[in-house]
DNA sequence: TATGAATGAGAATTCATTCAT
DNA sequence: GATGAATGAATTCTCATTCAT
C-alpha cells in the first residue's frame, strides 16, 4: 500500500533531518552566507558527497532547514491552548510558546531572522511555512472578531502587527545579555497587542 | 581654513555616494549575499578597479551603503514635525515619513531588512544608525510619558514595539503588489500603536 | 602501528611531489616571479583547485619546491663517495655529482639561483636545506683539516669559498650553449679549490 | 652640434637617476617582485604618471636601475689601482673596493643578487654590465698570465672562479650580523684566489 | 551507499598602464 | 610637463558540484 519502502523512507527522513539539524547549528555559528556544504557535512559527520544523496543543492538544504525549523514552532503553536477560551488567553499562550522556543533555540534565531529577508528568489510572502503561520494567526483573529472580542479591523494587518511585535520582542531577548523575565515580556507583549486590537 | 582639499573631498564624497547608490540598487535586485563587486561597478558605470579607489573591500561598500541609506531616513525623521504638539501627531508624521521613504525607495527595502539580521560580526543593537534611530524614538516616548500623554511603561520596550509595527507595515507594503493606500496604513499603524501605549 | 593512513599519506606525498616537479619545470621556463598557479596546474595536468588541496598558497608551493629540489641534491651529496680516502677524492666526487645534477636538471638551475636571493622573508642563511648543505661541507673540511690534508684556516669561509666556486661553474655550464666537457670543469674546479685550501 | 638640448638631456638624465635611486631603495626594502610602480613613484616623490614620461615600463625601470647600480661599481673597479704593479695588488684593490661598495650599499645587495638570476628574458651572460665586469677581470687575468704571474689556464674559467669567490664573501658579509673585519675577508679572499691561480 | 578527490566557474583584489585635465 | 583617477586584464583563492572507487 503506502509501500514496501517505508523503512528506507524513514531512514531517509531521519538523515535529512540530521543534516538540517547540523545546518542549523552551523548557520547559527557562521551566518547563512558563510556556511559551506563542507561545514554542514563536517557538522553532520558525513562526507560532502553524501549530502548530495539527500539534497539537490546547497540552496535546498538551507531552504529545507529553514522550513523544518519553523515548522516545529508552527506546530507547537498549532496545538497550543486548545482549551483556551478568550483570544487573550490564546495570545498569551502563543507568545509564551514563541519566547520559550527562542530562549531554547538561540541557534534558531539567526535562521528566523534570515527568513525575514529575501531568500533566493522566494520572498517572505511566498514562503509556505510563513504562510501557515500567518494563516493560523489570521484565523484566530478572525474568530475573535466574530466573537466580538476584538475590534473589527483589517484582519491581515492586525495579524501582521501582532506578529511583528512578538518578533521584535524575541529579537531583543536574543540580543540582550540579560533580558527581562520571560513573564514580563509576555505580559508586556500581550498587553500592548490587546490594547491595539480590542474593541 | 576648513581646508584646501575641499574640492577633492567633495568629489570623493560624491563618488562614494554614487557607488553606494548603485550598490543599493543592485542589492535590491539580487539580494545582499549575491551582489558582486562587478555588479556594483557595472551599475555605477565604473570599472571594478575604480571601486577599490574608494572602498577597501566589498564588505566596506555594503556596510557603508547600509549606513548611508539608513542615515538618510533617520535624518528625515529627526527633522520631521518639529512643530507637532502631541505624541500622536509626531508619531503620525514619523510613520508617514517612513512609509513614504520606502515607497520611494523600494531599493532600500532589502537593505533595511538585512540590517535586522547579523551583518558580519555586528548586530542590530551595535549598529550605530539603529542606535540613533532607537534613541530618537525613546526620547520622544519618554517625553510623552512625562507629559502624561502615554502610559508609564518600560520606555525601551514601548519603543521597540512601536518600531516593529512600523517596520512590518513597511515590509508588507513592499511585498504587496497593490498595497493599501498610504494613508490607510498610516492610520492603521498610528491607531494600533496609540492604543497600545496611551494611558 | 606506524599508522593506518600510510596509503593516503603516500598518495598525498606523491601528489605533492608531482606538483613540485611541475612547478620546477614551469619556474625553469618562466622564472620564479612570473609563475602563476594556473601555470603549475596546467603543467601538472591538474585543475587549479586541486593544487589547493595539497598546498595552502602559491608561496607554499614555491617554498616546498625549492626545498624538495635542493634536498634531493643534498641527499645525493650526502651518500657520495663513502669510500673516498682523501679530501681531494671526496671533493671531486661532490663536484662531479653537482655538475651532473645540473646537467640533468636544467630546470633546477633557476631555482638554485633563486635560492641565493631573498625568498619571502627567509634568506639564504636561514634556509634549512642550505644549512644542511653547508654543514655537510664544513664537516668534511674540518675532518680534512684535522687529518692535516688541508690548511688550518677558518672552516666556514673555506667552505663558502668552495661552494661558491662550484656554484659558478654550474651557472656557467648552464649558460653556455656548448660548455666544456664535464670532466674538464670538474678538474678545473677541484684543482682551483685544492690549490686554495691545501696546506 | 651635439645639441641645443643639452640642458633638457641633463635634466632628463637627472630625473631618470632619481627614479632609479628611489627604485633601488624600495627594492632593497620590499624585494624585486613586490615593488609596485606606485612604490617607486612615492619614494621618488613623483606622480605615477610622471614615471612613465621617463621610462617605458616597470620592467625598464628595474632593468635600468640594475644597470646603473652595477655600472657604478664597475666604474670604481675600472679606476682602482692604476698604479698597482702585481696582479695580487690589483686583486686586493678590487676585492677591497667590492667589499666596501657592499658594506656601503646594503641596498644594493639584493639587486646584485637579483642580477644573478634570470631577469625577464635576459640572462646573466647577456647582461651588458656583467659583460663589462667580466671583460675587465679577464683582461687583468690575461695580462697577468702573459707576465707569468699566474698560471696558464683557461682565462674565462679563472675569472669566473675569482668573481664567484668574491661574490660569496660579499653575500656572507651581508648576511652575517657581525661579519669578520673587512681586512680579514680581503686577505682571505686574495689568499684563496692567489693560491688557486698562481703558477 | 558513502566517500572525498578533482574540477573549474566565479569572486575579490591588485596594479601596470593610459589619458584627460 | 606633471598628475592621479580610471581602467581592466591578470592573479590568487574558494567552494558547489560531480563522479570514480
Amino acid at each position: 500500500m503506502w509501500s514496501v519502502r517505508t523503512k528506507e523512507d524513514v531512514v531517509e527522513a531521519y538523515r535529512k533531518q540530521s543534516i538540517c539539524d547540523a545546518a542549523m547549528r552551523v548557520v547559527a555559528r557562521k551566518g547563512m552566507k558563510d556556511v559551506t556544504v563542507q561545514d554542514i557535512a563536517d557538522e553532520a559527520g558525513l562526507a560532502k558527497g553524501t549530502i548530495y544523496s539527500y539534497f539537490e543543492s546547497r540552496e535546498e538544504i538551507l531552504a529545507r532547514t529553514m522550513e523544518n525549523a519553523t515548522a516545529s514552532l508552527v506546530e507547537k503553536l498549532g496545538i497550543a491552548c486548545k482549551a483556551c477560551r478568550t483570544f487573550r488567553e490564546v495570545l498569551e499562550q502563543r507568545v509564551r510558546t514563541q519566547l520559550h522556543h527562542f530562549d531554547d533555540n538561540r541557534d534558531f534565531f539567526r535562521l528566523y531572522l534570515a527568513m525575514a529577508e529575501p531568500f533566493g528568489e522566494r520572498r517572505l510572502k511566498q514562503h509556505p511555512t510563513y504562510q501557515t503561520y500567518l494563516a493560523q494567526l489570521q484565523r484566530l483573529v478572525r474568530d475573535a472578531v466574530a466573537r466580538g472580542e476584538i475590534r473589527d479591523a483589517n484582519v491581515e494587518r492586525l495579524s501582521i502587527a501582532i506578529s511583528s511585535v512578538v518578533r521584535d520582542i524575541v529579537l531583543h531577548r536574543m540580543i540582550e545579555r540579560e533580558p527581562p523575565s520571560l513573564d514580563d515580556d509576555v505580559q508586556f507583549a500581550v498587553d500592548f497587542i490587546m490594547r491595539g486590537i480590542q474593541s
